[in-house]
DNA sequence: CCTCAATGGTCTAACACTAGCCCAATTAAC
DNA sequence: GTTAATTGGGCTAGTGTTAGACCATTGAGG
């Protein structure tokens, strides 16, 4: 069946386009989006151990919910052993876990429990997201305050504890996105950085790998600086790589 | 009031992370989202002129919602006069809305009624995610089919008539997207599209800039085909930057 | 010891959304 | 014509979600 305007060379290839485009409107319920964003907020060490949760009231105004959704979704991460929630004045959601401290061994539950396709979407897109942020800062415009910023980032990943490791990290590389001034392109970096953050807390921290990452990290930096796209890309390229080499020699 | 764990000094800058993450959950109710949907498929072309959109049941458990959401959807859309609805066999919900040959003037009222925020942000996260799906793309082994579709949309740019030039410039730069194989990336890319897509409509299309963007097509594909994921990345640069420049110069 | 501001805990009425069912219209094929 | 398959149109009962009010608890400061 052809209609009058749909020529047939075009209706092989564009039913991808319709499963790219016609795809669900909405990922879940409001309270597992709910969930899945705390989680997020935790899990990435935006909300650091120890701290707290905005107050109820405020939280569910920025996340565009109700109270009662909000606290179902807190009181299942409360119950989960994410959270402490505490009554009264200088209460709150208090972040109680710990990101944990990987042995080999889970990596390859890790990666199996994610689906090979999964895996590869999320390690591809976080590539093409990284590099195209990276190039973009690069090719603007930095003012002093923002190579600062930059800069900091990296002595505070350098003195980091091996427990404060993985937060300054994602810092470090959330910093890089925020700093475009495009509040959408930041979003977008922190959702692909949350699909591998569970292989990445599984991936053991060697010394060798730490020095490596190290050094990628002040390449990408001076890059950046230098104001020079192409080796930005590159060098954030480079970084990425070897995680996902890693992680896709898990899936023989 | 600073916690026992929270450090002064981490406070300042994550500030920017917690806006970043703790963004709404949701853009707004299921009818909103899914007009936003069904006019990304219309606008962009997904759905030609003329073609119908898939039958509302299959339609609705594609989108992840009710059938009387969708219904209500697509009566605004019908109202607001972008699809023709016909019951019976061979009935269906037909587009009829055929993008605006744009005269000057359109363009710096669709400019002025995006706010300047919004138009930076949705220009930098286009540039951001094209480029970065673009290296990625070039960095990856091609099979020969893909190099065939990347051609072939490459030709039918070419040969387009002016009618059809948007919808396959939308299909050509969604292919790059799709072609790495990341579902992620794709959606992305084409939600980056559709936020300036009202702006790439309200541009005459010159004979000048058509040629120029030809030969920027042209270099995109060969680089991505010789495996050159710098110059790939260079190459969508320069082609999105010539559209972002002709925007920013309507922001004074 | 009291007070009071900030915070989590709970309830209710209204609204949004869904799943599933059946009806109505249309048209190709017989 | 008649039929049958496909499609939009409409209804209902049940569940998810919201807004807003009010209660309970906590702890710093007077």
């Amino acid at each position: 069946m052809i209609g009058p305007l749909t020529r047939p060379e075009d209706t092989m290839d564009d039913s991808a386009h319709l499963m790219t485009v016609l795809r669900p409107v909405r990922a879940g319920n409001a309270f597992e989006e709910t969930v899945e964003r705390l989680l997020q907020a935790i899990k990435l060490g935006v909300v650091a151990p120890g701290a707290k949760l905005p107050p109820e009231r405020e939280l569910a105004v920025q996340l565009g919910i109700s109270r009662v959704t909000l606290r179902e979704a807190i009181r299942a991460l409360q119950e989960a052993g994410y959270l402490d929630v505490r009554r009264g004045r200088y209460g709150g959601a208090f972040v109680t876990y710990v990101p944990p401290q990987p042995g080999t061994g889970d990596l390859r539950r890790v990666v199996a429990d994610m689906g090979t396709a999964d895996l590869t979407d999320a390690l591809t897109f976080r590539m093409a997201v990284e590099c195209g942020a990276a190039a973009v800062l690069a090719a603007s415009e930095l003012t002093e305050e923002q190579r600062a910023v930059l800069r900091r980032r990296l002595t505070d990943l350098d003195e980091a504890r091996v427990e404060d490791y993985r937060r300054l990290d994602t810092a470090f590389h959330l910093s890089i996105a925020e700093l475009t001034g495009s509040p959408l392109l930041a979003a977008t970096c922190a959702d692909a950085r949350l699909r591998v953050s569970d292989l990445l807390n599984a991936i053991p921290m060697l010394q060798v790998n730490l020095e490596h990452a190290a050094s990628q990290h002040q390449a990408i930096v001076a890059a950046i600086l230098a104001g020079d796209p192409e080796a930005a890309r590159r060098a954030v390229a480079e970084h990425l790589e070897g995680t996902a080499a890693l992680l896709r020699a898990f899936l023989s």
